[in-house]
DNA sequence: CCCTAAATTTAGAATGATTCTTAACGGAGA
DNA sequence: TCTCCGTTAAGAATCATTCTAAATTTAGGG
């Protein structure tokens, strides 16, 4: 499964003539198989431990890499720094505006609502639309519960 | 129009206990009176021309506060800033990926569609969502032609 | 109107995420 | 295998934003 996906990205890098450098393979199958929305930052503590030479230029080389070809998308959680994202599956994200947590939600709407708004955009402002992200912002449980705010009735 | 805006504006403040300080009065007129989605660094070089003794931190501290209270929100446009807009009507954005200008979109169907989204999320993921924020990528007609896509058929 | 406590402003210093620079390195086509 | 040129690593540089501390100002009470 996420094999697959590791050789079909690798695929669509290799289709335009990115070079398929070792960095690059370990950083993609990190985003690949770590759905955890991490920070350039925190790719490169844990890429460290098993190639200590890795180094964080490369992390934020690569990331920008494949936010360019559209395989990571980005995302803010308001500790100041990028996340980033293998956007393998169509959804959206609730950003926890205490802790920053940020979960995923996938929704069948999704992709029909996304082509709603295109095509609302695309008549309003002439923009060629390219992608279209929602970002929810909240509290999650844990945050609710901590600051009183369960059961609020 | 505007008037009625700030007045509103400053009203939901003093009922916060806010102190209503000259400065942020000229602030949120500003943001009020000014939907170019500005940066902080942009008001503050407008704002320098008539008092030349405001400082940039008060624009970050104030900017910051009105975004709090849910008056004002934050904007990316990929120009490393973050860019502000006073959030009287309901309305998203498109962002052009080549130039960073940001255009409004307003859509009837948006209120239903954020009330969709929101119990989507609440079910999916039990986060209290307090807003969502939905953002397009695209390309501006400028840049379209400047890149000669235009009419690409 | 005057006083006072507490919040706010200012200017400049500090921070920290990201980008830049340069020399060494290494993919990949011929 | 050879060679070109894109990529990496390490550290310096950048720059948006936050912090600090002293001076000023707001708003409420007398
Ligand atoms: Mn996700
Ligand atoms: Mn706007
Ligand atoms: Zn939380
Ligand atoms: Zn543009």
């Amino acid at each position: 499964m996420a094999q697959n996906e590791l050789a079909h990205a690798l695929e669509i890098l290799k289709s335009h003539k990115v070079r398929l450098t070792p960095q690059r393979k370990t950083i993609l199958n990190y985003l690949i198989t770590h759905h955890t929305h991490p920070s350039a930052e925190m790719i490169y503590e844990d890429l460290k431990q098993h190639d200590d030479s890795i180094s964080i230029a490369t992390v934020y080389n690569t990331v920008r890499l494949l936010v360019d070809y559209h395989l990571v998308i980005e995302l803010k959680n308001g500790d100041g720094s990028t996340h980033f994202d293998y956007f393998g599956q169509p959804h959206y994200h609730v950003v926890c505006e205490n802790c920053g947590k940020i979960a995923d939600v996938f929704a069948p709407e999704f992709s029909r609502l996304n082509q709603q708004l295109d095509e609302i955009t695309r008549q309003q402002t002439h923009y060629l639309v390219n992608r279209t992200d929602i970002e929810v912002k909240g509290l999650c449980p844990e945050c609710q519960a901590k600051l009183g705010l369960l059961h609020n009735r």
